[in-house]
DNA sequence: TGCTCTGACCGCACTATTTA
DNA sequence: TAAATAGTGCGGTCAGAGCA
């Protein structure tokens, strides 16, 4: 350690540390007897930075420890305070000394100190404080002491017991790399293999995904395989599914939260598979064919422009007037819209990863696409239906609102029903509860206000209240 | 004056322990 | 179980002391 300045100029030293505060600290240290050293020892405790230090931690401490320091030294040259019983008899022995004085150990506190160095490169706290005491130098000065001895001897000194080899390393980071989470087995033959103990092991694997929360997938890929295991089961609280967790790199509770978050939104959903298939297929335009009183529901979203969230005077309209189970229809909403939900997030991932191609390498993108395309065709080289670049040109079956236009306009307070003038003159009038309000004519007026399409705004929010971070 | 030695420091890594 | 905390080691560097 000691030479590794050797040979350079001690103008030029500084300028090869990267850090220019620390220059600056450097360059303006003067040297300081060893009564600071406790002083010293309680400032490094705060400065020191490290794993599990909060960053608002790090950057208060950055900003602070060189004042902190100078402030420090400075006080103790002025006033050569101690403030320890260790420092108080340092200060005796240094105190008339001219300030631009290093206290150094003697030949015979060397002595001690290699005696012990031999037995062991790494003496127990308390071998250090009765080195300290035998010395006259503080804990500091005596940790400092081996630390520099052991640079002196790097190589021949081995390293801390108990510490990982290089082997041991290097093998954990394989297994680590292919399954962040291993089974009791795994562990058990690693435990085995490298002689480690079972803590170790699970230790450096939890730490590993604590320090490398590499997410597995996109937030949409994410969502989209959430929303299929709940769609499955809509009570589902496995938040620890090491499957789940290693297909989607979320934790525990981020994915509590969006499961929470789901349940609010569409109740405890259980919607029938042969159901969700067939929404699933109509909405990708696979079909045009919808089974049962589905296909009247479908009906009457093209003809209302219905989404989800509609009005609840609209829904009841409807029941009235085309002689429907609202609350089927309530229902078929709900459903249609979580599966629509759900096609979107799939082509917004196929969308990004076919930039992700134009944007890549071209040679990687050659070869990603020869893999991608690869269980695409079939034996005769034709490609399959609904291949990637298939589905995403195909247009969801969403509402038929388009853009701009307007739901329709019923105002039940107002009995007016703007967009079926013949139909509206057999209804009977509506008697408003005293304190009503019109949410009906609100919204659209708080849509033309804002320039707000509904379904979009209903995606967005979805989209904000789920991925709350 | 230049070189070497060595005490001191920094930033980061790593581990064990504690806390929520 | 994840996150926070404390303690310690390592590699690199600075800079005063001392010597030729």
């Amino acid at each position: 350690m000691a030479n590794r300045s050797i040979g350079k100029s001690r103008k030029d030293a500084g300028s090869i540390d990267g850090t220019s505060k620390a220059i600056n600290w450097k360059r303006k240290r003067t040297t300081y007897s060893s009564e600071s050293e406790s002083e010293e020892g309680a400032q490094v405790q705060i400065v020191k930075l490290g794993p599990g230090r909060s960053r608002r931690n790090d950057i208060l401490t950055q900003e602070t420890s060189i004042k902190k320091r100078n402030e420090s030294r400075t006080m103790v040259f002025e006033k050569n305070i101690s403030s320890s019983s260790e420092a108080e008899s340092d200060s005796e022995v240094v105190e008339n000394k001219p300030k631009n004085v290093r206290k150094r150990f003697s030949d015979k506190q060397v002595q001690v100190l290699l005696a012990v160095f031999n037995e062991t490169p790494f003496p127990t706290k308390e071998q250090r404080k009765k080195l300290a005491e035998d010395t006259d130098h503080s804990i500091r000065q005596v940790d400092r002491w081996f630390d520099n001895r052991r640079a002196h001897n790097r190589g021949m000194v081995q390293s801390r017991p108990g510490r990982k080899t290089k082997e041991q390393k290097s093998r954990l980071k394989e297994v680590f790399a292919g399954n962040r989470y291993p089974d009791e087995k795994t562990v058990a033959a690693l435990v085995a293999e490298i002689e480690l103990s079972k803590v170790q092991v699970k230790q450096y694997f939890a730490k590993q995904r604590f320090d490398n929360p590499i997410p597995v997938c996109s937030e949409e890929e994410t969502k989209s395989i959430l929303m299929e295991y709940f769609q499955e089961d809509s009570n589902f609280h496995d938040h620890g599914n090491p499957e789940l967790r290693e297909k989607t790199g979320w934790s525990r509770l981020r994915m509590s939260i969006f499961f929470e978050n789901l349940r609010n939104e569409y109740g405890n959903m259980k919607m029938d598979k042969t159901r969700y298939d067939s929404l699933k297929a109509f909405l990708k335009k696979e079909t045009s064919l919808l089974p049962n009183e589905m296909e009247t529901f479908e009906k009457l979203v093209e003809k209302y422009c219905l989404n989800l969230h509609e009005d609840p005077d609209l829904i009841l309209y409807i029941e009235w007037k085309e002689n429907v189970d609202g609350d089927a229809l309530a229902q078929y909403l709900m459903d249609r819209s979580f599966v629509l939900e759900m096609l979107e997030n799939q082509r917004a991932i196929e969308v990004v990863e076919q930039e992700k191609a134009v944007f890549a390498d071209p040679n990687d993108a050659e070869n990603a696409n020869m893999l991608e395309f690869d269980h695409m065709n079939d034996d005769d080289g034709t490609v399959r239906e609904n291949s990637q670049q298939d589905v995403k040109d195909i247009p969801l079956l969403g509402s038929s609102r388009e853009e701009n236009q307007k739901p329709p306009m019923v105002n039940r307070a107002q009995n007016k029903f703007d967009d079926f003038p013949e139909e509206a003159k057999n209804v009977p009038l509506f008697a408003p509860a005293p304190g009503h309000r019109d949410q009906s004519q609100e919204q659209v007026e708080n849509a033309e206000e804002n320039d707000v399409k509904p379904h979009r705004e209903d995606c967005d929010r979805i989209q904000a209240q789920y991925f709350r971070k």
